[in-house]
RNA sequence: GGUGAGGUGGCUGAGCGGUCGAAAGCACCUCUUUGCUAAAGAGGCGUACCGGCAAAACCGGUACCAUGGGUUCGAAUCCCAUCCUCACCA
């Protein structure tokens, strides 16, 4: 959520971050958010005058009371009456006005930074490096669903059975192969600096509503009709909202958390190659990291997450490149974002496994983060980042499809080797 | 699931219809004094919003004692619902 202050303060410059985002254009939603907080105010300043008045009757007649004086609280009583119908009438008003400008307010996207391009779509966005290293020329690039055929260990049509499309079913290497990713991300996170959380995997509408999940994106979380929870789409949610409504010290800055969490989504809407084996599943493991920052720390520290997950890919062994999102293909609560992509050779294309963020105060906002500078004062609020490292699915594909031998085999980096317990996946490995 | 008790400021905890944003203690901050790694004394110490101002400081106001309703001239205090915590029972 902006910070209406912003909006007041700077409106053309607002407008023109806004525009970056490419779609929609905000002007007319930014006129309705400015009219609206005016009226807001108008009401509020009156409201707040009539609630003085009826406050100095109610303790006129206290004082009348405890005189024994009936008459003169008698006399106070009657003049109440119009006053409350007033302030009723006024407070609906107002509740009114608030509630619209919140729903306003809450639909305006985040600003992009000065540094994102302006673009509508993917095609926008920029790409920063490549690491590529060298690859085994295949005769026949092979997708990572046909590696699996030969390995069977993951099992799609069983998870089919169990669930649905999208669930699929880890065996045996496969399943300890999830586990030796798992370990090794949040080994190479503690290293970092990172604290290991282990959140609940469900949250409530508060949290979702303040991390920016709610309500720009209900529709693609399950949701628990039963007891009006959440399933977590990624780690973000249940981590980001450990600190929601709290005021911390500036010393305590900044924080660094990190978490598995297995990550719930309803993908509602895609289709095709995009959803081919791995590529796009509705539950899958990731491990994420979290910062929370002064607002002078916060792009620095966007760089340093942002390589920290690219040191991750470096130790797998795996081709990627970073992509600087433009701002049409940004999300919603973020101010500036990096892609990495790994390249999966076997379908001949780039896959997202991390997507690094800083949202500036727009979560905090809502979150109402804040901290008390060292030197005292108002609180302030907290900008918060976060990022991927990393998403295992396509890491997998990845690994499966790039480092696949003649023999059906695929060897693993090195650096899973002491977590797999072996150094590669075999065609013989047991299966159900 | 049942019954009972309860949810108050950073923490502990008093208040149970009027001047209570809320006693007291702890923690924290400033100052003073003695001196030595501590003690004593004085003062300060919630958040958000509205207004005064261009802004900060500051001043005035409003709201907030789990959440949402209600009763009342007036609610932390009474009533109802919801959520949560604790204890005991099943």
């Amino acid at each position: 959520m902006l910070q209406l202050s912003f909006l007041q303060r700077d409106k053309a410059g607002t407008l023109e971050r806004l525009a970056k985002r490419g779609g929609e254009d905000f002007s007319s939603l930014v006129e309705a958010v400015l009219a609206e907080d005016q009226k807001r105010r108008e009401g509020l300043s009156e409201l707040e005058r009539l609630r003085a008045e009826s406050n100095k009757i109610a303790k006129a007649v206290g004082i009348a009371m405890a005189k024994g004086d009936a008459g003169a609280a008698d006399e106070a009583r009657r003049q109440t009456a119009e006053l409350k119908a007033a302030i009723a009438d006024l407070e609906k008003v107002v509740k009114q006005t608030e509630d619209r400008l919140h729903e306003q307010l809450v639909r305006l996207p985040n600003l992009p930074h000065e540094s994102v391009p302006a673009g509508k779509s993917a095609d926008d966005n920029l790409v920063v490096h490549e690491r590529l290293r060298e690859l085994p020329l295949w005769a026949e690039p092979q997708p990572h669903w046909d590696v699996l055929a030969k390995l069977g260990t993951i099992d799609f049509e069983r998870g089919v059975k169990l669930t649905g499309s999208g669930f699929p079913v880890y065996v045996g290497a496969g399943a300890k192969l999830q586990r030796a990713l798992i370990r090794f991300f949040l080994d190479r996170a503690e290293a970092a600096g990172y604290l290991e959380i282990q959140p609940p995997h469900l949250v409530n509408a508060d949290s979702a509503f303040g991390t920016g999940q709610l309500p720009d994106k209900e529709g693609q979380m399950y949701f628990v009709g039963a007891d009006n929870l959440y399933l977590i789409p990624t780690a973000e949610v249940p981590i980001t909202n450990l600190y929601r409504d709290e005021i911390l010290a500036e010393e305590r800055l900044p924080i660094k958390l990190c978490g598995y969490t297995p990550c719930f989504r309803r993908e509602a809407g895609s289709y095709g190659k995009d959803v081919r084996g791995l590529n796009r599943v509705h539950q899958f493991d990731k491990v994420e990291i979290v910062q929370i920052v002064r607002p002078e720390d916060a792009y620095p520290t966007l760089e340093e997450m942002t390589r920290y997950a690219e040191s991750l890919l470096d130790d797998l062994e795996l081709p990627y490149r970073r992509l600087l999102l433009c701002g049409g293909d940004m999300g919603f609560a973020s101010a500036k974002t990096y892609d990495l992509e790994v390249w999966s050779a076997g379908q001949e294309r780039w896959l997202e496994v991390s997507s690094v963020s800083c949202f500036e105060s727009f979560q905090s906002h809502r979150l109402k983060l804040r901290y008390r500078p060292a030197t005292g004062g108002k609180p302030v609020l907290a900008y918060t980042l976060n990022g991927s490292a990393l998403a295992l699915p396509r890491i997998v594909a990845a690994l499966l499809e790039n480092r696949r031998q003649a023999d059906g085999s695929v060897s693993l980096p090195p650096c899973l080797h002491p977590y797999f317990g072996a150094e590669r996946l075999q065609p013989g490995d047991k299966t159900l």
